[in-house]
RNA sequence: CGGGGCGUGGCUCAGUCCGGUAGAGCGCACGGUUCGGGUCCGUGAGGUCCCGAGUUCAAAUCUCGGCGCCCCGACCA
């Protein structure tokens, strides 16, 4: 139970958002380094998180399956960049059974590699393509400094891994899944991202091109919300996934691999969120309604309760996730800020004026206070919720557009540009160069975001060095 | 691995400088009161003061050693 204020977005961030996931009790502290618990709470918000996305899966062609969460080190080996890139984050079980192992295994930090030796024993011929195949777990990564939901240890995604007889195929599905990210942060999250593709630097350790949904927070920093990536035959060659193709020619398979992660709710979290607590958009918060009576005597109650029990029953059959507080302990008052800090898009109070009227008040989570209170007919009420969630839905997503276009800027010069991404990103010609982005990043701490696949097209000059540039890129300080 | 801070009831912390019977607020339990924006009053339960060694008649407090956590950088979904 919540009982003192959270810290403001203005004064800290940080400790806010800290703060916030506790006290909406989404998730705790682990007694393992860097690990969270995912509370009920937060759970049941990444159950529909995961649960559309499952749908949109399944209808795309792509099936679920498990692989074991332990690898053998050797296989890290495999890929070149790829144990470059894994190797300083890997938890290495040495013992079993209270004996040394003979070959260490990694805790899985990610599957391509498990998944890879798998896929080059199943494939054989161009019959068997493509593999679409999902996973749905947790992985473990020893980071150096965690953040519940955003990069915590051991953290909770979907790992998609796909095999296909050609690059055009291999290069639709690493699109059709950024399409699917989009749709979902977009729909779903009410989170206005970005696609695109990321720099060299920035890519995946073993891909040949990384793709990502880009999300501004509410503090201005970038946080990378989906990744989708092309590998080529890069894992195909490192683990031998070769099928026989229509002329009898052994071919390599062009493979993908993809994944949202429960960093997903940071994003939810610091996209919608104000100083009053969690605001979650009704299509993925677990409670869409909360029904709060109120009254001060028996009398009152029997009537009251007899309203609100009809506004449940009524809700509810209308598919409306709802609750009814008929904690008697405490007051309305208590219960207004308590699920407010949790983030129910729309409280709906009946008291005994609302009855006699015919009437309930709606208020509205997105417009705190008064401003967001409406008296609304009790004849008709599923209709009018189902509208209401729908109007929070788009508000919310307007909200998130208008902040994050009004904080995105186009610099004169680098200097401008540095003064820029110190509260918010910067758009600007990029020559694609590897020492300009680490120049910004020097300077800046800003890095690279994406180099989004809508382009304003011609040429122009490189903000950094004033080389030619054909493409544009976001820069800004990430998460 | 560098730089800062901190370990005292469930939580946030005071007490440490200057050694002398372990405290507050919140939370929790019970009773009453209240209920259209975080009610108020009363009663009560709850502590190896991070661990170890030392100094002392006496250590949460002083000394030495260890462990752990948080924040800021380098790694990252």
């Amino acid at each position: 139970m919540a009982e003192d204020k959270l810290p403001t977005r203005s004064e800290n961030f940080s400790e806010w958002y800290n703060q916030l996931v506790l006290k909406a009790e989404l998730a705790d502290y682990a007694p393992v380094r860097g690990c969270m618990v995912v509370r009920p709470y937060g759970w049941a918000l990444w159950e529909n998180i995961c649960s559309w996305l499952d749908r949109e899966f399944k209808e795309t062609g792509h099936v679920n399956a498990a692989f074991p969460f332990l690898i053998p080190m050797s296989f890290f080996e495999k890929e070149k960049e790829h144990v470059e890139g894994f190797s300083p984050e890997l938890a290495v079980v040495t013992h079993g059974g209270g004996e040394k192992l003979e070959e260490p295994l990694a805790v899985r930090p990610t599957s391509e590699t498990i998944i890879g030796h798998m896929y080059s024993k199943w494939i054989k011929s161009w019959r068997d393509l493509p593999v679409l195949i999902v996973q749905w777990g947790s992985v473990l990564r020893w980071e150096l400094r965690t953040k519940l939901f955003l990069r915590t240890a051991e953290f909770y995604w979907h790992e998609g891994h796909t095999a296909h007889a050609t690059k055009e195929e291999a290069l639709e599905e690493t699109y059709r899944i950024l399409d699917i990210y989009e749709k979902f942060a977009i729909q779903e999250g009410a989170i206005p991202v970005i696609k695109g593709i990321k720099s060299d630097t920035e890519r995946f350790a073993g891909a040949q091109m990384t793709t990502s949904i880009e999300a501004m927070m509410q503090d201005k920093r970038a946080l990378q919300s989906g990744t989708s990536h092309y590998f080529g035959t890069n894992f195909a060659k490192a683990f031998d996934i070769q099928y026989l193709d229509r002329q009898n020619t052994l071919q390599f398979c062009e493979t993908t691999s993809w994944a949202i992660s429960s960093r997903f709710i940071g994003a939810l979290i610091m996209t919608h969120s104000d100083d009053h607590g969690l605001v979650l958009p009704p299509r993925l918060a677990p409670t869409q309604v909360v029904v709060v009576p109120i009254y001060k005597n028996d009398a009152e109650k029997a009537k009251v309760m007899e309203a609100a029990d009809s506004v449940f029953q009524e809700l509810k059959q209308a598919g409306i996730r709802l609750k009814l507080d008929d904690r008697e302990e405490v007051t309305p008052g208590f219960k207004f800020n308590d699920w407010e800090l949790r983030g129910v898009p729309l409280r709906i109070e009946i008291g005994p004026r609302d009855v006699e009227k015919g009437t309930v008040a709606f208020a509205r989570r997105d417009v705190p206070g008064k401003a967001g209170k409406t008296f609304v007919p009790r004849a008709g009420l599923a209709g009018a919720v189902q509208s209401m969630l729908v109007e929070i839905q788009a508000a919310l997503l307007a909200k998130a557009t208008a902040f994050r276009d009004a904080n995105i800027h186009e610099p004169r010069d680098y200097e401008d540009l540095k003064h820029i991404v110190e509260d918010g990103w910067v758009f600007a010609w990029w020559c694609g160069s590897a020492d300009c982005e680490a120049k910004v990043k020097d300077d800046t701490r800003a890095t690279t975001r994406n180099i989004p696949l809508e382009q304003p097209g011609g040429a122009g000059t490189c903000i950094v060095c004033g080389r030619p540039a054909e493409k544009k890129v976001y820069f800004a300080r990430g998460y």
